[in-house]
DNA sequence: ATGCCCCCGTCCCGGGGA
């Protein structure tokens, strides 16, 4: 089975792209981020044409995440536990066949120091408590998202240029690297362990035709799905296109 | 140098993104 983890930049926006990518076959499953809109505005009939179902965790103007597949998608849960006051909508999980699936849109953090930097790394300790949670059930669990962090100097085009920044801040790759720690894989550094390969390129400057991207979009691996891994990768193609989202899909094979 | 671009909506400016 083959989940992709897509940060769409507005659902919206990007219908025609996503609707695309579903029916050319590309994957089982898609994370999605950033809907940019309201459970209600979601294009929910878009999908169903090309019957595909949809878990939808939305929120207006900002954040939003879904889980899409053609597989039947069961025991959905919005929300991150370890605060009930936070009404940010920034994860959603459910089981598809046998996998535990979760669609992450984790916060930015920017600027930092500040409040938006502490609420990151707040986030980032909610999400380590159901990680591990995940993890004592034993079973094949895939954390799928946008987890505007940098793990390592090689995943930016230039480190210097994001000294200061909360994407790469010591606080949050640490915490990054605590998921890492505790058990789960990076499912693409363990097929690809060295090399520059990104997946978000920022709008502006030319970002995009220099390459001057960041690898922000991460797939984590309980060791029951890690085992199952067969294959990696980023699918860069969506960003070329017109009107693209930002990011492009990453995406991990598991075996059956 | 937090600007360049793109998205949204209290919609022609400002907040947020990264």
């Amino acid at each position: 089975m083959r989940i992709a983890s897509w940060n769409v930049n507005s659902m919206k926006a990007r219908l025609g792209h996503v609707i695309d990518y579903c029916k050319a076959g590309h994957t089982d499953v898609i994370l999605a981020q950033e809907l940019k809109l309201t459970d209600e505005n979601f294009p929910y009939d878009a999908f169903k044409e090309i019957g595909w179902n949809v878990a939808v965790h939305g929120q207006k103007t900002y954040n939003g995440v879904a889980i899409l597949s053609p597989l039947p998608i069961e025991n959905v849960e919005i929300g991150l536990d370890g605060d009930d006051e936070d009404e940010q909508a920034r994860f959603i999980q459910a089981t598809i066949k046998d996998i535990h699936v979760a669609s992450i849109y984790l916060p930015n953090g920017n600027p930092c120091p500040g409040p938006k930097f502490d609420y990151k790394l707040q986030w980032m300790d909610r999400l380590d408590k159901v990680a591990s949670k995940l993890l004592e059930t034993e079973k094949a669990v895939v954390l799928g998202g946008d987890y505007n962090v940098i793990p390592q100097a090689i995943d930016c085009y230039d480190e210097n240029a994001w000294q200061g920044d909360a994407l790469y801040h010591s606080e949050s790759r640490s915490k990054f690297h605590r998921l890492l720690h505790k058990g789960y894989t990076d499912a693409f550094r363990a097929i690809h362990p060295e090399g520059a390969f990104y997946s978000f390129w920022d709008y502006q400057a030319g970002a995009w035709q220099k390459n001057n991207g960041i690898r922000i979009d991460h797939l984590l691996l309980s060791p029951e799905a890690a085992d199952r891994l067969q294959n990696a990768g980023i699918d860069k193609m969506p960003r070329g296109l017109e009107k693209a989202s930002d990011h492009t899909p990453i995406w991990c094979d598991i075996r059956d």
